[in-house]
RNA sequence: GGCCUUAUCGUCUAACGGUUAGGACAUCGCCUUCUCAAGGCGGUAAUCUGGGUUCGAUUCCCAGUAGGGUCACCA
């Protein structure tokens, strides 16, 4: 069997079709990334498509959080569970009358069969495998006259044409797999629903789908698959193994239990979803060139399947902050203002000098604090933003800062003449003139002459009460004349008393 | 354990027989006329091991080692 990527004479067919067990993570959407990229890249069709089979272990809320998760990061799709298409329905759960159909022409050829066993049986049977140490196969254990299918017992495949196979994967090249890789197995469960391995293959036939991309768990499974098609006379999709998303440390694979969080989690801590994606894409692809940083379109161009890498890579929270970073710097300063404010936490929002414009003054000195928003939150618990928009709190001794050149007994006095001529000099400037260079170019000639400390330090306390924060300058530009003056005059009021 | 599969700096990766093995993140140092941040410049750091093939192997082949996957009425 050899499958080609048929890309200039068949319209390529994707699809993302995920269980709803619970919330998407990042494995699960990368998958969905590449198929979908793949698809917008040949102008092909994007497909949704649930598969609701395993009714044990479904989650309520699951489709719309997939749907909400696929939509935060722009993924959008051409048919689909929400918004039907030419092949509806888009869940596994209503097509069971297919599932049927097919499952009735394999028991007709004789490829397959009622499973009698109970599922006691079954393990007995695996038990006694692995005592004498050799591999579980179904397939010695067929029963001799089975019962014939009245559409409601659990239904097993026959494998009949038991062989090595060899396929070629888009991503992988030739792959290969022995005989023992063949067994018989459930087509249909006793609950009446299909397995996966049936009811994806009638779907993806009838959806027409003509190409898989697929987590590379699948591999091992894939030999079923093949004999499955082969016995229905399907040619099978072209396939393409995606690699795994590895924990951090790059050894095994990242699983929910290490740490593989909701994908929706890293919207609320304040991550761009195209820093998302385009983080995502980097783990398991790479365009040969030096370009890193890559909106969606830009992806989408550059994509190339054969560019997809075999080894598994590790997830790299330090590198995602690096691009919700990247991405944050091409905001524009209106998104960026937008960005800030919400993650500013309620409680400053109620500060009387919280305004629109305060935020739109500081936006520039978060913008460069911070990678994500949750950062944002951080600073803000530190107490690094509570200065903006209340009054800064400090002592008349925390003044004194680094400031040891002073330690004579009137130290508070010569400390608010200072304060006092710094004052003089700001107070004539207009305060649409009031910009950091401006008061930087008025201010220094007098820090030089009595100490860069004793100005700067006790001016940063005044305006924000804090031994870190950005230079005086620039928060006077940001407070304006008039609050700058103010908070001078405070702290001068503090020193004479 | 059987079968499948993978292997370049700590991490993501470039290289498609010939390179001083390149870039990014992280880290470290220096500069940026006060702190923090940002920015600039620079440093440390990798071809898993052993055999082949070849004039020449990160690259091709084999073995070992290590990692991952899978052996369900889960997908």
């Amino acid at each position: 069997m050899n499958h080609n990527m048929n890309i200039h004479n068949k319209k390529i067919v994707t699809r993302f079709a995920p269980s709803p067990t619970g919330y998407m993570h990042i494995g699960g959407v990368r998958t969905a990334l590449f198929a979908w990229a793949f698809a917008r890249k040949y102008d092909g069709t994007f497909i949704l498509r649930i598969e609701d089979t395993d009714k044990e272990r479904e989650v309520q809320g699951s489709i719309p959080h997939i749907i909400e998760s696929l939509k935060w990061l722009g993924i959008t799709w051409d048919e689909g569970i929400d918004i039907g298409g030419p092949h509806a329905p888009y869940i596994q759960s209503k097509r069971l009358a297919s599932y049927k159909k097919y499952a009735q022409i394999l028991v007709d050829k004789g490829l397959a069969y009622v499973d009698p066993y109970t599922p006691e049986e079954v393990e007995s049977f695996r038990l006694k495998s692995q005592e004498e140490k050799k591999p579980f196969l179904f397939r010695e254990y067929r029963p001799v006259n089975p019962p014939v299918w009245n559409g409601t017992q659990p239904l097993r495949f026959k494998v009949t044409n038991i062989k090595s196979y060899q396929w070629n994967d888009l991503v992988r090249g030739q792959l290969s797999a022995g005989p023992e890789a063949l067994d018989d197995f459930i087509l249909i469960k006793s609950d009446g629903y299909p397995t996966y391995t049936l009811a994806h293959i009638i779907d993806d036939l009838e959806m027409e789908v003509t190409h898989i991309m697929r987590a590379d768990e699948f591999i091992s499974s894939t030999p079923k698959f093949l004999s499955l098609y082969e016995a229905l006379e399907i040619t099978p999709p072209v396939f393409a193994t995606l690699p795994p998303i590895m924990a951090p440390d790059g050894k095994k694979k990242l699983g929910k239990r290490d740490g593989a969080k909701d994908i929706l989690d890293y919207r609320s801590e304040g991550y761009l979803p195209q820093a998302m994606l385009n983080f995502l894409v980097f783990i398991g692809w790479n365009p040969g060139d030096e370009k890193e940083v890559f909106t969606a379109e830009e992806f989408i161009i550059a994509f190339d399947v054969t560019k997809i890498h075999k080894s598994g890579g590790g997830f790299n929270e330090s590198k995602l902050d690096w691009f919700n970073r990247e991405h944050l710097k091409q905001l524009s300063y209106e998104e960026q203002e937008e960005f800030i404010s919400k993650f500013i936490p309620g409680s400053l929002k109620k500060l009387p000098g919280y305004t629109n414009f305060m935020v739109h003054n500081i936006t520039p000195i978060i913008m460069e604090r911070i990678s994500k928003g949750k950062d944002i939150i951080d600073m803000a618990e530190a107490g690094e933003l509570t200065y903006f928009f209340g009054k800064p709190v400090y002592n008349k001794d925390s003044l004194f800062f680094k400031s040891s050149k002073i330690s004579t007994e009137n130290k508070y006095q010569i400390l608010a003449s200072y304060l006092t001529h710094v004052v003089s000099l700001l107070d004539p400037i207009s305060d649409i003139d009031f910009l950091k260079e401006k008061i930087k170019e008025i201010i220094w000639p007098y820090a030089e002459e009595i100490n860069h400390g004793d100005i700067l330090w006790p001016m940063r306390y005044a305006l924000s009460g804090l031994d870190k924060s950005p230079d005086p300058f620039v928060l006077a530009e940001i407070f304006g004349h008039d609050e700058t003056i103010a908070r001078l005059q405070t702290a001068i009021l503090i020193l004479s008393k």
